[in-house]
DNA sequence: CGGGGGCTTGAGGCCACTCAACGATAGTGG
DNA sequence: CCACTATCGTTGAGTGGCCTCAAGCCCCCG
């Protein structure tokens, strides 16, 4: 299912690296584990006995329903946190979307450390909330855009969160990226070929990397929706 | 735009009602509003000085897109608490949906009483992690299912939320259930007709006031979409 | 009793879906 | 090294579910 990378190097322990100590005082164990593209991380329902944070890679979360039907709930990508559940399982199925790296530490010690820490406690709230957050705003992509702005938005975000230089190299599939918008794989295809046919976007050697010619036009796109300047 | 009621009986803070406090430590003010039907409690990005509490009526909370769309994201019925935020404005407008009377709490006093009580610290993070809970499953509803599956949904979710004997009093309207659904009020309106002509649902008096006759097909016609009894 | 908001119902249209074929790419094994 | 194959992506044709536009009803309320 998986295989475990030894980790002999000592290395600043999860909490430190996120920022998430008020002090220095908390040492956590700390493990790495790398998946194969499209394996379960964990499934729905499962025990939440641990919180990860990718290392490289990329994980989608999602729901199914009957008939195949499935909805991505979230992407996370390079230094991202996921599984934090509050209840004792998880809500969702991580997968990795290619080979992934993660580093997980124990909910166990996390709650510990939150207890004795008002800071960490608040820190454990934020990142609740900015979840939420990105949930409150796809509910609005899901129920009220359209497949062109859709996509525009998808794009952005992309852009926004993975970018190094001008190329933005995506990790997930058409079927990925549809089931996290709420359409099918070929309305995603027809859309990005007519942004590229407009002139709006180019695409490098493969299909999933992509370059924005035009950025103010992409946005308006998903301007005309959200009528909100980042 | 709103009016203050007086209330000059000592009550129980809203704190220890929530069962949120770990000893009685916190003795924190408490004001009570009312709001007409329609009118607005807070604004999105507003600063979020306060926390509310629904004591009567019910809450839309919701985002505007251009085009006069609006996405529905919660409905807060009596008992709920909505407006927390984490950052320091609102993410959602907020609105009384009939006449509604509300308790409030200065968020400045919550998060001060979190960094001395941890056990306050956690149930905020859970109060949180229902919303977010809430989101997730509404995403599944926006993205993937069918309008029939959506309404049936809705019913489900009102039914175990707000009936006291076996009628449902539904405070919101057709275009409020609507843009809770990602529809337009004529599909909702079709699909209750369809339910009402199959023998699911019945409607008393008014056509807000709904009676679930055969909750087995009614759960059925959102099983087909969630696989997953509660 | 008149007005207006909420609800229903019908007719027609459109956007996204379904089904299908084809092309491109990458990984695999002979 | 080169078929071979599977997966991914694009594109077209046709369908259908939900939307749009419109008319009319009901009920509450002034």
């Amino acid at each position: 299912m998986f295989r475990i990378t030894t980790d002999r190097t000592p290395r600043p322990n999860l909490l430190a690296e996120l920022g998430m100590t008020s002090g220095s005082k908390p040492m956590v164990s700390l493990n790495e584990l790398t998946y194969k593209s499209g394996t379960e991380i964990y499934g729905e329902k499962e025990p939440a006995d641990y919180v990860y944070q990718v290392r490289t890679g990329a994980v989608r979360k999602y729901k199914l329903l009957s008939g195949g039907r499935r909805q991505i709930g979230a992407f996370k990508l390079v230094g991202d946190i996921f599984g934090l559940e509050n209840g004792s399982e998880h809500r969702f199925t991580a997968e990795a979307v290619v080979e992934t790296t993660v580093r997980l530490i124990s909910r166990h010690r996390l709650e510990a450390v939150a207890d004795n820490d008002p800071i960490f406690a608040r820190n454990l709230l934020r990142m609740t909330t900015s979840n939420l957050e990105h949930a409150e705003n796809h509910m609005l992509l899901l129920g009220r855009k359209t497949s062109l702005e859709k996509v525009a938005a998808f794009l952005l975000e992309m852009d926004k969160r993975l970018t190094a230089a001008g190329v933005m190299a995506l990790p997930m599939t058409r079927l990925d990226i549809a089931d996290y918008l709420g359409v099918t794989l070929e309305t995603v295809s027809r859309v990005l070929s007519q942004l590229h046919g407009a002139g709006v976007i180019d695409f490098c050697k493969t299909h999933r990397e992509i370059i924005i010619r035009d950025r103010l036009r992409l946005a308006a796109f998903d301007l005309q929706a959200s009528m909100i300047v980042n």
